[in-house]
DNA sequence: AACTATTCCTTGACTAGTCAACTATTGATT
DNA sequence: AATCAATAGTTGACTAGTCAAGGAATAGTT
């Protein structure tokens, strides 16, 4: 981390005045919370010469399987939209980590599939991912944990939780 | 929300494989939810031709009061870095939304203000902002949002919850 | 006073993300 | 079969974010 570790919340936003909600002290919240998650792991994907979220896209595909995934299939598994992933797959292809194809059934399709060198990469960062993962959220014991999972569902689909 | 609302994150992610850990879906959550929100907000600031982010400056600065803000100060109490911030600046400017002076007693620092028309487009963003974010935050009760934020200060400052 | 260091901000060169428009292929309809 | 609609993906034109390097002004030092 950059800033003193001492900060917190109220000191970041060196705002004297109260948070005008509740609501929008949980959307800070948010935002700083994910914004410090993203950079945390950045680093470690830099090491390797990829971003986030190349990084992501291989993880995806890893978790396909040898099938590999259309173009499409794997937006649909992250947060980006299509042309992102296009863009994401360019770059990775470039670097030799995936390999794409026309589906032969149907040639719309692009097949992507991990090169031996991407699973490679893949498995060198899965140590440090997880430790990382695992010093960021050991703060929150088990329970804590599942609730915050639990919230978060809440706030994405309200209307489901009335 | 573009995506069938009856989805959860486990159906989101279209896997059949279990999440490798616990961590691992809370991260994900995290980002989805941020996404989510971002999403949401940005549909509302579109309407008046800013950015998400270009508001949140504008809010920063009413926050500020008729004094201004010098740059940096801007970027120390947003998410974003200052270079960012210079170029949200160069935007809002160019839009008549914000005046930015050279300080007198400093030279280097450059103050930046709200013009009339900026404090305008906030105040017309102020209802539909508020509404938003209860729409989202209104599924956790008080208390929820409360665990919610402590949970989201450890996990950024895990040293100081050992 | 003259140098050096620091601070504030901007710029350049990159990555990434969006929407909208387009191509290619497939499927459905008449 | 000929058309029309839907799907998969790419590209263009934009916004935004990053780091690293640099200019300008100020502060500190000798």
């Amino acid at each position: 981390m950059e800033r003193p570790t001492t900060q917190r919340l109220r000191d970041e936003l060196r705002q004297t005045k109260p948070f005008p909600s509740r609501s929008q002290e949980a959307y800070l919240a948010l935002l700083r919370t994910v914004d410090e998650l993203r950079r945390r792991s950045s680093a470690l994907m830099g090491q390797h010469d990829v971003s986030l979220e190349q990084y992501n896209v291989l993880r995806v595909l890893r978790g396909a399987g040898a099938a590999g995934l259309p173009t499409l299939e794997i937006a649909g598994r992250m947060v980006e939209r299509q042309p992102g992933v296009t863009r994401l797959l360019d770059k990775l292809e470039a670097k030799g980590l995936v390999h794409r194809v026309r589906c032969k059934e149907d040639r719309r399709q692009v097949l992507c599939t991990l090169t031996e060198t991407g699973r490679r990469l893949l498995a060198a960062l899965d140590g440090p991912v997880d430790e990382s993962s695992q010093r960021s959220f050991g703060a929150l014991r088990p329970e804590e944990l599942e609730t915050l999972v639990e919230y978060l569902d809440r706030i994405r689909y309200p209307e489901l939780y009335p």
